[in-house]
DNA sequence: AAAGAAATTCCACTATATGATAATTTTACA
DNA sequence: TGTAAAATTATCATATAGTGGAATTTCTTT
């Protein structure tokens, strides 16, 4: 039993509410304390009362009670990133064997693609990594599961963001098709909205291909657009700036991919300016860095 | 009871889960076929697990189970602040009541302060509204209660932001100065995030005054750095663009309300030259009419 | 269509969430 | 410091959350 009544005390206190005062029309003051004490669970019905006599969401409380860290879901992808991104193959190994072993206490398929996600993670990172043909059927299952789901969340998002590298082309261009559809929904929920755009994001970079083959033919130019569609669709709010910034980028992008280098490069570089107006340095720097990569 | 068991069932058939599968580990079959048919409440202990298990977080599974609408909270201040922008008094006196209401029902003081954020907006938008007298004891009521909270958390920055404009200067500045230091906590949960910013805005425009007065003597020169610099403390990540540019706009206030009027519109015209690029034109457009109202 | 398997529901039973009230502790104030 | 009031906890009663397994329905396969 996880003790929720604790951090409910805390929160009553905070807010000078007293015991009977809290309970009244929700339910009996000696088991309201029995509750805050932790000497029981209590039913979901009850605590939406609660809370929202205390005028707070799941969410926030939740929040508080993981002490100010956000939810399992989101720190699994999150640490992941992050140990993708510093390189750090002992910290992924370790989030790897955490979700297996969860996979074996639930039995429930889902810890299975996350240990393949830090996989693929592994496989970017590690020079040394060797399993090339164990993933093989493991990202079939894993597209497998996404094709057959039939609303994209928060999960589902994120596991295809973290994964989309290494399918193919083909198979990215459904997936994320699926994505945009299967996620609509969910568009007013800011959380998700910034996964949707971000698998976006993603695919369109991936359908530019590696910046070394640049030179070559660009086979994706309709699905390019495509995309970009979608994006201007999703990132509609117009206090959304830096979707707005990066919009640009990929423009910018695309001008210099399909052989209009000139014209990629300024607006690049309204991009870059826009972003050092506002002290944005760092990612104007990286804008700066990926042009000189093109260049 | 409410009935979550339901949308529990809607999203395991999403993602092609038999009741066994998800009840192995956590609960029985039978129990869960059970809740799923809103036949029985859940514990907050089990509920947790199974959302775990479907890899869905509290919020996700709330927005869905509400039909995909914000939580009742936020509802409220989203609907207030519509209402409120509309002129809609009708549809103000009609959620005043029913704040009304929930407070005989429940007993709690904090219903009594939603209804006073409203009577502020029905002041503010009504021309025959008669009750100031009334509202002198219930803001120093309101003023009491926030002093007292020891956290700040979404509530009360959000009730405190919609009522801000009726409290004398000293008042503000102390109570704003709390909001900020006892939020503190909060500043890395989104949602709360913003509120605190739209706090400290608000408080920054507050302290320069009507438009029509900015030719009389500025007094709190010292107060608007301090929120500026809060301002700059909290809206620290780079991608948070539109808290930027309005920064900048603010600065550009400042400039305009200390006299150096050409400064000041410089960094205005930045501010929409910004934001013109990124197509905002309606943000644009805000600036600039504010723009006319100064020169 | 019928058999067999899988998934779900029903039913009797147990564990525990919740309530009513008394006992205890804390707070407020003289 | 003592005392009354307020707030919290302990005790016991009961409603209901949750279990195990049999019965039923739904789905597959031929």
């Amino acid at each position: 039993m996880v003790e929720y009544g604790i951090t409910i005390r805390i929160i009553r206190k905070q807010k000078g509410i007293t015991l009977k005062e809290l309970a009244d029309g929700v339910c009996s003051v000696s088991f309201l304390s029995k509750f805050e004490r932790g000497d029981s669970d209590i039913t979901l019905g009850l605590m939406t009362k609660i809370l929202e006599k205390l005028m707070m969401n799941f969410d926030e409380f939740l929040y508080i009670h993981h002490d100010f860290q956000p939810d399992k879901l989101e720190q699994f992808f999150k640490s992941a990133g992050s140990a993708y991104l510093n390189r750090d193959v002992k910290h992924l190994k370790q989030l790897k064997s955490e979700q297996l072993k969860k996979g074996q206490q639930y039995g429930v398929e889902t810890y299975h693609y996350n240990a393949l996600l830090i996989e693929v993670y592994e496989s970017l990172v590690d020079a040394e990594y060797q399993g090339e043909d164990v993933q093989e059927t493991d990202i079939r299952l894993l597209a497998d599961y996404l094709f057959r789901v039939e609303v994209w969340g928060y999960y589902e998002l994120m596991l295809y963001n973290g994964t989309l590298l290494l399918l193919e082309a083909d198979m990215v261009i459904m997936l994320s098709r699926t994505a945009y559809e299967k996620s609509a929904r969910f568009r007013g929920y800011p959380k998700i909205h910034d996964a949707i755009t971000a698998v976006l994001f993603n695919t369109i970079i991936y359908l530019c291909g590696p910046v070394n083959r640049f030179h070559e033919a660009f086979t994706y130019q309709n699905e390019f657009s495509e995309f970009i569609s979608y994006l201007e669709e999703v990132a509609i709010p117009e206090s959304n700036l830096v979707d707005r910034v990066h919009i640009l980028q990929l423009k910018g992008t695309y001008e210099i991919r399909t052989g209009n280098k000139e014209e990629g490069i300024v607006k690049m570089k309204k991009a870059i300016q826009l972003l050092r107006n506002l002290d944005s340095t760092k990612l104007a720097h990286n804008i700066e860095e990926y042009l000189l990569l093109i260049e």
